[in-house]
DNA sequence: CTTGACTCCGTACCCATGTACAGGGTGTAG
DNA sequence: CTACACCCTGTACATGGGTACGGAGTCAAG
């Protein structure tokens, strides 16, 4: 008799919008756990909904899978651990606010360039790329 | 009598902060132009640098070499491209805007992590990462 | 003239992040 | 029973963005 609310593998990467392979890829990596198996099948809980979920948020801002798995792996954990997850977070904090300075950079000089280039017909215009962007914000990385 | 300001491809690799394979390669991808060569040796110009550096910037903003290359491709051409790179400029300060949205809900999420789950030492503290990110911010790739 | 730092080209390799089979098993509907 | 949709493992391939290497040429200083 089959579960028919039983979470397997492709109500899993439907609801996380993956694909199956992506969360065997994940298995492979331990980004996350293998879940037990009923029949030789993988049975996943809401919580890995959730899980992977949060996986492709953070890869979204910019974790790297490796960051990841690391969060993932000290957030069930002692409270010494926390200390290490807490300073990390500080960190990305901190990379995360950056970001945003330069991408706030970047929305200024793209609006300059459609500005000044786009918008007219004057060919001589001497508004390119370069100047528009030769200003001094830095690019982090 | 070798110039001794000639910007050869490792000054330039310098200048740029990238590795000279970089250079090489983004000259193999039409990223930038292969310069003039000078008994056998590229020779740039204080341009190149400015436009070497300016694709790194694109590129730490979000930017793929392909998109990269399109935008430098039409910089330097005539108006009726530019309304075509002009639209991709618009489409693009959209795009940043919107990660910069979801950029500050990170931050605002890592600092309800950092908050309330590091910074006490009361192991049973509810608060993990699925709760700090499970709001209803979205992530948009 | 040799040495060392630099360059050339071409090709192969690397890492991150998936994606796609091949060859098989399982479970339910018709 | 058979078809069909789904699952399994394992391995191979794909893509973006470099990075490294072999074997050879160039130049200026010692």
């Amino acid at each position: 008799m089959k579960d028919m609310n039983a979470i397997t593998i492709g109500v899993l990467a439907k609801s996380a919008n993956v694909g199956v392979e992506t969360i065997r890829f994940y298995e492979r990596k331990d980004i996350i756990q293998q879940p037990p198996k009923v029949g030789g099948f993988r049975h996943y809980s809401a919580e890995d909904v959730r899980v992977v979920r949060l996986v492709k948020k953070l890869q979204s801002i910019g974790f790297t899978l490796d960051e990841i798995k690391e969060f993932l792996l000290v957030n069930h954990c002692c409270s010494e651990s926390k200390q290490v997850i807490r300073q990390k977070s500080l960190d990305k904090i901190a990379e995360l606010n950056q970001k945003i300075v330069e991408l706030q950079g970047a929305v200024n000089a793209l609006e300059t360039f459609a500005n000044t280039c786009g918008n007219n017909h004057n060919e001589a215009s001497s508004c390119d790329l370069l100047d528009c962007f030769d200003n001094d914000w830095e690019c982090c990385s």
